[in-house]
DNA sequence: CTGAAAGCGCTTACAG
DNA sequence: CTGAAAGCGCTTACAG
């Protein structure tokens, strides 16, 4: 920089100015200091800018699975607002392993960072204690544990579950099953709650059975939809709602191929979270679509907002909808 | 630092080497070090040590596309290689758009990072002229173009289209399409070729048709395979190769949902990427897969060793293989 | 609007 | 093995 100073005729803090307040720089000197960086080539040391500045201009964005399409979607989302602010965001993928984590937690805190917002797993949390304490500002992501130190954004699932499940009775479905999911996710309890709660306001009218599973996957969607199916055609629910996409994709495959039912017809299906395999399958998904990219939005903005407020912050939680999407699995062509 | 060094009863200077290099220190005096930043809560700062030592010790990977699962087990792979030998990665996501990725580069340029992985677009790379005359070294994953002034990795696209139109042969089809893909892509181009060189060593017991398609989405494919079944059951082809697995898909959704026809028994499909939702259809696709976590680790470890040799470095460009993965789009259950 | 100077928190020879 | 000191390349009051 100080060469780029030398070149255009000016002192190093005029440069400095130039850059990064180029409102309070005569337009010659502006002019003359942006033809020199271009003639010598110059590239501003973020380094030493953070360094000097106290802290840096990128956002740290660390996520559970970049596999899944919604991390992508808040991934997308956080770009956007973090560009249109003037600040660039880095990912670091966490891969659901808690100790890779807590090392990127680090990594962005030892970088400095404008802000960290964190997608999280249903773990402990003791790496964001740690890097709040050194005053770094954090945001958490679809987390659903109760923080009140800490901005967040979530999604309602419950209210998701109560969409899909009212979904499939509108559609005159009577005997409906809660399909697969562990016990103890958080995320599925809400959806399972959802699902129970529009079945209860049709005051008898419609049953509902709730199936325990293990994973998320589409093999157990074929176990379970082997279990249902092989209970013979005159116990078979007419109505399924799966807590994951993948679960739903197997159970249709279980379902039709094997042991020849028609969906929707026979059975109607709906899936959760609207991933991109959804309408590449032979029988289109309609599945609870997630709003990842206005999740990505909001939450780099409350982390920009709380930049802002020097004092007296006041930590928010935003709550956002999710939205239906109804296709072939459940209206048919 | 300081307070550190304080509290230790020990020189800054100390302190640095009991983090850096620890095996330069003494047991005590690095145990006493310890725990006076375990008191402390110190957290190193990364800019002040970028600054010093003239580069960061992460390296960037910038993705054309976090969205497709071959970019994410390429960093997935990078990520493991980069840990292992203690430096971090983070990721930038171009999302397909030429300026993001140029504003990128440019970001991890100004960061000093030890160095940086570029999945490129099929576009210009100026980006990469401009960074590495700024002495920032780069490797170049999965870009087909010739550059001999950069490492780079890449998957042989042709022996990929040998392998699809090979297995097609092996199961005793006969009539095989290449269907889709637009003309330009290079990738594209190279898997036609290895097809075409399958089936010219049949001598011409084999017949391949090409039909240029626009994109290698999954309406694509529907549309491709609405034009192929309409020809009449006489003239449709046997085997299928799709360049893509949502291509495949969407054929297959076609050929047996509207068109009633059996896959693989009436026409064999082989897609391409083994995508994620290549298992989760009603019929699991057959794919060529890509061996995207040994590209991300050998780009790495490439990367390292250009930054390890100082001096005379040879770059070296290297071809991965991918392989056959047969399921039931083109095998039967 | 511009310039001179202090300082951000480290690393790295260098001397001891 | 340890300490004192220079320097990395910026930003930011402060004077002018």
């Amino acid at each position: 920089m100080s060469d780029v100073a030398r070149a255009a005729g000016v002192s190093l803090g005029t440069v400095s100015n130039a850059l990064n307040k180029p409102e309070i720089v005569s337009d010659r000197t502006r002019e003359r200091v942006q033809a020199a960086i271009e003639k010598l080539g110059f590239v501003r040391n973020d380094a030493a800018r953070s360094l000097a500045a106290g802290s840096s201009r990128t956002i740290g964005l660390v996520l559970t699975d970049v596999g899944n399409s919604l991390f992508v979607d808040i991934a997308r989302g956080a770009e956007q607002a973090a560009t249109e602010a003037g600040h660039a965001l880095l990912l670091a993928n966490s891969d659901v392993d808690f100790k890779k984590q807590e090392s990127y937690l680090d990594i962005f805190d030892e970088a400095r960072v404008a802000g960290i917002l964190l997608a999280p797993l249903d773990a402990s949390l003791e790496g964001v204690d740690r890097v709040r304490s050194h005053g770094r500002r954090i945001v958490l992501v679809n987390y659903a544990g109760d923080r009140a130190d800490c901005c967040s954004v979530l999604v309602d699932e419950e209210h998701g579950g109560y969409l899909a499940a009212k979904h499939l009775i509108d559609l005159g479905r009577r005997r409906l099953v809660f399909a697969g999911g562990p016990e103890n996710l958080r995320a599925v309890n809400d959806r399972r709650r959802g699902a129970r709660r529009a079945v209860a306001e049709e005051a008898g009218r419609v049953s509902l059975e709730i199936v325990i599973g293990r994973s998320l996957n589409s093999p157990e969607g074929r176990r379970i939809a082997g279990d249902l199916a092989s209970r013979g055609r005159s116990h078979l629910p007419d109505g399924i709602i799966a807590p994951s996409d993948q679960l739903a994709a197997g159970m249709i495959h279980e379902l039709t191929a094997v042991y020849g039912l028609r969906v929707p017809q026979d059975v109607a299906v709906i899936g959760y979270d609207n991933n991109q395999f959804a309408t590449e399958g032979a029988i289109p998904l309609s599945t609870i679509g997630q709003p990842g990219h206005e999740m990505g939005r909001v939450a780099t903005k409350l982390l920009l907002e709380e930049a802002a407020e020097s004092t007296g912050h006041e930590h928010r939680v935003l709550m956002l909808e999710p939205n239906l999407i109804a296709r072939q699995s459940t209206v048919g062509r």
